[in-house]
DNA sequence: TTAGGTCTGTCCACTTGTGCACACAGGACC
DNA sequence: GGTCCTGTGTGCACAAGTGGACAGACCTAA
């Protein structure tokens, strides 16, 4: 409503992630020009264990990235989910290192991508850019420390509302969630017959429903009242850190970071 | 053996504490004037959620602090242990940041401390420093993201060997670890009950031997056999990116890091 | 329109872990 | 040397989750 300031064009011509949507206009500009958006497919490996850590990646409008930790017997576990909230690679170790997790696609969409040493010269040139990461890096922490939280104490009926939950307020899409059965437990690191049994008592209870392929939210309040609070606790963080960077129902946080006019 | 370099005695006089240890005199002499090393009992709490993060602990010798998530319902969740392999507070996030966990002395002893500050402008005035904790707080990454998985899809009994386990490499005591059966089964996020029992299972297997208030361990090899692998893949993370600070049996990092003489 | 592969719902026997209860043992303190 | 408190060992009924099996449903592609 106030999109006729002078620069609202180059504002609204950032890629869509709430990250590099916070920064202040000087910082982006430093970004801008080694910043580039391709799209990545579901399922896209975008580092493996053992791989050299190069690039950052910012997932863009529904797109979602996991990290996902191997295990020795084949059963892999997915970590976080990081949406358009955040980014991808090199967060806390600078770059340069071995990736530990494998990072992969999990909805497919526009990346937003800049190499590791951009990023980091950037960093050395602006303190408030480099502020900014490392405040979303300290969230990242808190996802995962919650996480691990979780699932110590947690059910797979909780887990798995928490998971439908926290995917839909990244992607935005208000009702479908594109994944198997056997997915949705090889995420959770649980028996596929049992995450099959939990979905159906989620359908009986009129919660959601299933389609060959996908899962359906019909009715959002009721699935918050199944999960546990994990998501809030880490969106609370997320406010208190970086205020405005978490997509929330109410819509997203809006360009300006000062909030004055 | 060539403790007769000039300044043997300066070295030998820092902290026992791996990641200080392992850091060049000139980076160590930035942060010296301003560590102080105190100490600290068990049970302590470094940080509570939500408090201002300004000062950085070391663990040192023996000491030991974790991670606990607090839970809504009470039944708080530890997760990771760092021992004089690493550091707690800012590590991440830089400092001046609310605390997400709970941050408690799990077994006291003398811990380095310096203020985030101070850290923090030293990093400014040397990139080899910053690498150096930016490394470590990769390596504190996988860590968590290794004890996600774990807690995910490994048992209890094997979650109770590898806690043990890492208890122990980091101490370095060789046999006891100080501990009820109550505050063993918090800790691993289960019930009393059922700890005693995997207790009592090692136990008849000759593994360890249980007193009124600590464990003891008497067979290492067969509490290996019977934990799972993710001490060993986070250890080889460290290994890659900052080798000889995770402690081992074999012996602790030798000082002079730069391997030439 | 049929064939074939994948996904889904459900059954069953079994293991893992919970939560409560209670007897009793080990120390510490008077 | 008794008292009291906390910690330990164990029994039981039950809940949660596993893993294999299999029939049928859905979708795609020929």
């Amino acid at each position: 409503m106030d999109a006729r300031t002078s620069n609202a064009t180059e504002i609204d011509s950032r890629p869509t992630n709430n990250l590099l949507r916070r920064l202040s206009q000087a910082d982006f500009a430093l970004l801008a020009p080694h910043v580039m958006v391709e799209n990545a497919t579901a399922n896209e490996l975008l580092y493996n264990p053992g791989d050299d850590v190069q690039v950052v990646h910012f997932p863009c409008g529904p797109a979602l990235a996991t990290f996902v930790v191997p295990n020795e017997d084949g059963r892999d576990v997915e970590t976080i989910l990081v949406g358009r909230e955040g980014a991808v690679g090199g967060i806390v170790s600078e770059g340069y290192l071995p990736a530990y997790t494998r990072i992969c696609v999990k909805f497919g969409g526009p990346f937003a991508r800049i190499h590791v040493s951009k990023l980091e010269a950037a960093k050395q040139r602006s303190p408030s850019l480099r502020h900014v990461f490392a405040r979303y890096a300290d969230c990242m922490l808190a996802q995962i420390f919650q996480s691990t939280a979780c699932n110590a104490i947690h059910s797979i009926e909780q887990r798995t509302a928490k998971w439908m939950l926290a995917a839909m307020e990244r992607t935005g899409d208000a009702s479908s969630v594109p994944l198997t059965h056997e997915q949705l437990a090889t995420l959770l690191g649980v028996g596929r017959s049992y995450a099959s049994r939990v979905l159906q008592s989620f359908k009986a209870e009129g919660v959601l429903d299933t389609r060959r392929g996908s899962i359906l939210v019909r009715n959002r309040e009721g699935l918050r009242l199944r999960a546990c609070m994990c998501n809030e606790a880490v969106k609370m963080h997320f406010e208190e850190v970086l205020r405005g960077v978490y997509p929330t129902e109410e819509g997203e946080p809006q360009l300006g970071m000062r909030s004055k006019r």
